[in-house]
DNA sequence: CATTAGATTTGAAACATTCTAATCTGTTGA
DNA sequence: TCAACAGATTAGAATGTTTCAAATCTAATG
């Protein structure tokens, strides 16, 4: 009974994943995967994890982040120059960015219908469409 | 009659946007909005600059950019992280992104469709909404 | 043409991110 | 169980982009 181990999902999904759950690795993707979808900076987990005592260096992070995003665990989002946000939800979704604050928030994929899309130009194939949509505040 | 003066139609571009039509802004200007639409970087903008003979230092390139931006005479995109492109292409319209190559291909709005889109949450109102259509190549 | 608000410049600083080389650790198979 | 090794982690240096600060310059005005 693997799944009463406090641990087992998370150990799963990066061995799902091909990645060797090591204890840095386990303890960022209690921070990401455990709290529900959400959207956070390297900066920002690296203080959350120095916060709750795990020692994880800054490099181990970004690898960590990249890792995960390349093996689909994770999406990256680029809206504000200078800073990339990974999004703990991998499913299909656009976004709100409140361009005063900075903060990101998920707009369902359901609640955009792109009615029409040009083609992809020879050559290539087409990936993500990624919609963004700004807003200011209300004055 | 003014406007059989080379520089006028920039000088008064310019004026029309609040901005004195100094030496370098004008210089700057001209590797922009002459050729037609266009992305570039600062650095790329500050190298071309610097080729065709204007001296202008790199915090101007980014002074002027962002001056420019704030104006509508350009538009900021960002799609890769670490580095902002800008537009000359003002107009309604959205974006191929070459993820390879890093190279950005404007899109027509028209070819687009949004035919949904959710509000606004309380407090906020619709800024632009982009699209970036992201592709890989073709194996 | 003198004044001055605004623009420009250089160089340093601030940031986010990546790299490097040394050290450590899960995993594997004996 | 444990030795060996591929892969992971680390600190710190390096890189690249962008911003800042203070001194100098210049376009616009009267």
């Amino acid at each position: 009974m693997q799944a009463s181990r406090p641990f087992a999902p998370l150990v799963d999904r990066l061995k799902q994943a091909g990645l060797r759950p090591t204890r840095q690795r386990l303890a960022l993707a209690k921070l990401l995967f455990e709290p529900g979808f959400r959207h956070v900076t390297a900066e920002q987990l690296h203080a959350e994890a120095a916060g709750a005592n795990m020692r994880v260096s800054l490099a181990t992070v970004y690898n960590t982040l990249h890792q995960f995003t390349r093996q689909g665990l994770l999406r990256e989002v680029v809206v504000d120059p200078g800073r990339s946000y990974f999004d703990t939800n991998t499913g299909d979704h656009h976004h709100f960015f409140f361009e005063e604050s900075g903060d990101l928030q998920d707009v369902d994929g359901a609640e955009v219908q792109l009615a029409r899309l040009p083609e992809a130009p020879a050559g290539t194939k087409l990936g993500r469409v990624e919609v963004v949509i700004r807003l200011q505040r209300q004055k």
